[in-house]
DNA sequence: ACTGTTTGACCGCCC
DNA sequence: CGGGCGGTCAAACAG
């Protein structure tokens, strides 16, 4: 398994390949892009959103229209801001409101608020005494995940994609684990809101959650990233999350497994089955449920 | 340079 | 044999 390139969920060969031999040349054949048909507001860059009519507090200031800030911050928005990533959507779906889905995803409830603070963190690298040119500042990217609403379950998630799936008003989003060899994946639906309403996991992870980087300063050896990854059997079919009961097995459907795709072993840990679960990981604020319900549901791809 | 989101396009399966 | 659907990739963008 010394495979560099076979390892964070590189493993479609369709891409992995075929980029890296039409990369060199077919280069202009950007094919990225997810069913999102958002609507693309082509605002200022710098400019936060964040008009929800709700929670009527927290909200000490908010001129109508914009604030001088933007001007300071703004970077000189683009003239044309039509960037290379502008394209036409693939085939727009449109949602079949009023079909025969009446789902009523309207369980109200307040957004878990996590005031879990991991931020403030120390990095040893900050030797910087010389400076490039300016111009050396080739891409710069990071979102900045002060606050991304990621549900904090302890793990750490990157989005992979967006999609909406017929069926569901919202889109889902597609996070996966950001671990060497974790195959753990998550699907998340969210309401306007932000609220989740749904929460499908993917895979288990083979490695502890990471630390919630404490204030431990303490002293002496420099090398605290010492984790102590717990051996696990790549057979044991065990949830992650000792700390969660209750679930049993409330299977929703796959009941009589019978048929289905080929090959279904009746438990197994297979990398393709979805299991849906709530919100678990233990650092989440006790009470803030938002009641996702739990069960396991049989997907395949 | 980082890390992780964004977003359109492509792919593989299923009907 | 085709289209729809769901899922994923991967470049560009962002602080
Ligand atoms: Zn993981």
């Amino acid at each position: 398994m010394a495979s560099p390139s076979a390892s964070t969920g590189s493993l479609d060969p369709r891409a992995s390949s075929l980029s890296s031999l039409l990369a060199s040349a077919l280069e202009d054949d950007p094919r990225r892009g997810s069913g999102v048909p958002k609507f693309k507001s082509i605002a200022p860059p710098s400019l936060p959103l964040s008009a929800l009519p709700l929670s009527p507090s927290a909200f000490p200031t908010m001129p109508p229209g914009l604030s001088p800030a933007d001007f300071l911050d703004s970077k000189v928005s683009p003239p044309l801001s039509l960037s290379p990533r502008s394209k036409s959507p693939d085939s727009y779906q449109q949602i079949p409101k009023g079909e025969d889905a009446n789902y009523s995803t309207f369980t109200f409830q307040t957004n878990a608020k996590q005031q879990s603070a991991v931020k403030s963190e120390l990095n040893p690298f900050q030797t910087n005494a010389n400076n490039r040119s300016d111009y050396d500042n080739f891409q710069s990217q990071a979102q900045s995940m002060r606050e991304q609403r990621k549900s904090d379950d302890g793990y750490n998630w990157r989005k992979y994609g967006q999609k909406q799936v017929k069926g569901s008003e919202n889109p889902w989003h597609y996070y996966k684990c950001t671990h060497p060899e974790c195959p753990t994946k998550k699907k998340v639906e969210r309401s306007l809101d932000g609220q989740i309403t749904e929460i499908v996991y993917k895979g288990t992870h083979n490695h502890a959650k990471p630390l919630a980087i404490r204030r431990s300063l303490a002293s002496s050896a420099s090398s605290v990233p010492s984790l102590a990854v717990p051996v696990y059997n790549p057979a044991a079919p065990k949830i992650n999350d000792p700390a969660f009961s209750a679930h049993g097995s409330s299977q929703v459907d796959s009941a009589t497994p019978e048929n289905s795709s080929p090959s279904v072993i009746g438990n197994e840990p297979d990398p393709k089955r979805w299991k849906q679960e709530g919100e678990n990981g233990g650092i989440l604020a006790p009470g803030s449920r938002t009641g996702t319900s739990y069960s396991y549901l049989d997907m395949h791809t």
